[in-house]
This record gives C-alpha cells, sequence and structure tokens, in this order.
DNA sequence: GTTTGCCTTGACGTGCGCGTCAAGGTTTAG
DNA sequence: CTAAACCTTGACGCGCACGTCAAGGCAAAC
C-alpha cells in the first residue's frame, strides 16, 4: 500500500510517516516511480508508535520497540531495552503522580481558603 | 533595585524578568539613563508568578493574579479570575491523575507479563 | 487534453519560556 | 585611563512532533 492508505488505515496522517521516516523508525521500498510502497508489518510498525505515544513516550523511546519488532519478535516489549524503558517511563509517571498530587492538595486549600501563606515547593514540573 | 539584584533576589534571571514585562506581567520604572528601577513590590510580584509556575499555570494565567495584586488586593488569589484560573487547573490536574494512573497500570502490567492483547486508549496525553 | 487526486522533496511555522549570543552604552574600582 | 561589571535592545536557538505551504511529478478518469 501506499503511503496515504497507510496513513488512513492507521488513523495518522503522511507528514507523521514520513517524519517517522527520517527519524529511522519506518522504512519504505520505493516503487519505480518513487512512491513509497508499505506492507502489513509496516501498519503494524506505525501502530506499535502510536501506542506508545499512547502511554506518554518519545519517538527516542519508541527505538528499541521498532527494532524488536525488526528482529522478528511477536511483540516490541518482550526485548531488555524495551523492558527497561517500560521501567524508566514508569519511574517518570510515579514521580509525576506525586508532584500532582501536591498540586492538587496545594489548589484545593487555596480555593478553599485563601491562605497566602501555603507555598509550594520549587521542584520541577515536567510532567510528561 | 535594578534588574540584576531581583534577578537574584527572586532567584531568577535578567532574562526571564525582561520576558516577563515583554508580556506585561511585570512593569518597571526606568532612571535617566534608561536603566529600570524595581521595588519590592515588583519583587513580590516576581514571587507570585514563580509560585503558580511551580504548580503548572502558565504565564498567561498568571496575568489575573497579577492584576489582582496591582488591584492592591493583599493576595494574588483573592480575585474572581484567579480563583476561576485555579478550578480549572484543579481539574486538569485531576483529569491528568487520572490518565497517568491509567498509564501506570499499563507500564506495570506490561512489564509483568508481556501480554501484547493490552492496547491503551488513544486518548490525548496533554499532563501538564 | 485536462482535470483530479495521488505522490515527491524541501523549507519554514507552531507553542512556551526562556537561553544565548551580539553589539553597544554606563558606572564604579583600581 | 582602563578594565570590570553592570545595563540596553534585538535577533536567533531550543525541544518535540509534527502542520503547512510551495513547486512540481505521476496516473487514471473524463
Amino acid at each position: 500500500m501506499r503511503i496515504g492508505e497507510l496513513a488512513k488505515r492507521a488513523g495518522t496522517t503522511t507528514r507523521a510517516l514520513r517524519f517517522y521516516e527520517s527519524q529511522g523508525l519506518l522504512e519504505a521500498q520505493r516503487t519505480s516511480n518513487g512512491y513509497r510502497e508499505y506492507s502489513e508489518h509496516d501498519l503494524r510498525l506505525v501502530r506499535e508508535i502510536q501506542s506508545l505515544q499512547a502511554v506518554g513516550l518519545s519517538l527516542e523511546d519508541a527505538r528499541p520497540f521498532v527494532a524488536c519488532l525488526r528482529a522478528g519478535h511477536e511483540s516490541g516489549d518482550s526485548c531488555p531495552d524495551s523492558r527497561e524503558v517500560y521501567r524508566r517511563k514508569l519511574a517518570e509517571v510515579d514521580a509525576c503522580l506525586e508532584r500532582l498530587q501536591g498540586v492538587r492538595e496545594f489548589l484545593e486549600a487555596r480555593l478553599a481558603f485563601q491562605d497566602p501563606c501555603l507555598v509550594p515547593e520549587p521542584k520541577e514540573f515536567l510532567c510528561s
């Protein structure tokens, strides 16, 4: 299938697919006229990337999963590198949950009583 | 005090302060040589902005708080517009907490059993 | 033949909160 | 007098995952 059909079937855009290719996440055969030609396996790759993005992983984080699928594994997360990404992300999420809980309490307190003495900790707020 | 001292006392940079000014969040008197001159009240404003940023609010969100302080209120969050920002942010944080909980469970499940059948919901992942 | 709908590469734009030069003026210390 | 340490404006850079033209080629329908 060509790039337009792949985009439609994956529910994304041709621009995104070309971007994945530019990042080395997706490869394509070329027909004689230069058009990209994709297989069902490529669709599988794109879906993998999308589900990873859905849990907040970056395209960089998706590399090991793609490599794992390319290496012939049935699941992208059955390789050590992929599982390491999961572990790292889980730690990030836990840290984020903790901070957001603090933020939540701060906001509720401010809304309940307008007490100007409550000051939040100046920690970084990188929740992804 | 001049911009360097204000930056030092607020624990930020001169670049940030000039940026706040460009966004209309901070104003400064000018001395005869064109230098910015700040008061203790300006320091208070900067600290307010910083504490709002610490809970994930944008500079845009900080506007009502600054306006509230400028209007003479002792606390930046004692005005209706400010409290509305708090309420909106609280809702955002709650939504974020919910999604992150789902992400957490997904990651744990994937790490425990490598079951490729679990697929996350394609919802947006805008946790700020 | 020409319109339509695909496809190609390339380059710049987006949001947000600044960082990082660049090129210069001012004030103080030595 | 000179150097150091301030200050000024202006302009571009960053990260990230693309969106949005621009300018053109290819293939099939009318």
